[in-house]
DNA sequence: CGTTTGGTCAAGCATCTACTTGAGCATATG
DNA sequence: CATATGCTCAAGTAGATGCTTGACCAAACG
């Protein structure tokens, strides 16, 4: 909970690249290695690499070195939050053009009966 | 429908800003001018409207001049694609753990028959 | 053992981002 | 009309971002 600003910025920064969230909607599909997930991608292993820590550092992704390649998987919770404060928001807009839609209709329905 | 990437780009790009935040928030209690968005912010006038550019660019806000001052008011087509995105690719990952328990679960039974 | 494979590290570079300041301009307001 | 207000525009700057290349290292593999 602490952090939540930054995370956030973390967060929607690292979705804000197409080549991050290829990487992320492969690993909907299930853990993959570094080499794996580079692979439909046109750059160096090394920049996949860079990409990859920042999935990691907003939480977006965990990864686990088991001999010498590195998996990742997906870890729901930082993508979630982000999906939370969009919801959030939302949630607050239609609240407040249902009750401009509530007071339209008043409005109308006096204007009839006036 | 076109340029979904480029507008999800954007889009995340758009909210990666704790101050952007700030104004989207803002703006989800209702219309306001682009001094009203600067009031809590400490920055120059000309930083926010640089910022109001931001969202605008991405379709999160749209913007109208009345008189001399430029009212600001949320779009809500462009922050629900972005929310869709990460809610498509939940819905993914959450389906293969699904599978994954139900196997776990399966594996489990046979275990204890066994 | 030697070689390939998968990754790591560091440095460098072009571009983008988030500001700033200062000048200017068009609508209010007294 | 004079002044204040609410932007608008352009130019400049420090720091972040998204790559690259080249050297290197350690776990497989034959």
């Amino acid at each position: 909970m602490l952090d939540q600003t930054i995370d956030l910025d973390r967060t929607f920064q690292a979705l804000a690249d197409k080549s991050r969230r290829n990487m992320v909607e492969r690993l909907t599909l299930g853990p993959a290695s570094v080499t794996e997930l580079a692979e439909p991608l046109a750059m160096s292993l090394a920049a996949v690499v860079q990409h990859v820590q920042v999935l990691e550092a907003c939480g977006v992704v965990k990864t686990e070195k088991v001999g010498r390649t590195r998996m990742c998987r997906i870890e729901g919770a930082a993508m979630t939050a982000a999906e939370g404060w969009i919801a959030d928001r939302r949630r607050g807009w239609e609240a407040r053009l249902d009750r401009l839609g509530d007071i339209l209709n008043e409005a109308a329905t006096a204007e009839e009966t006036s």
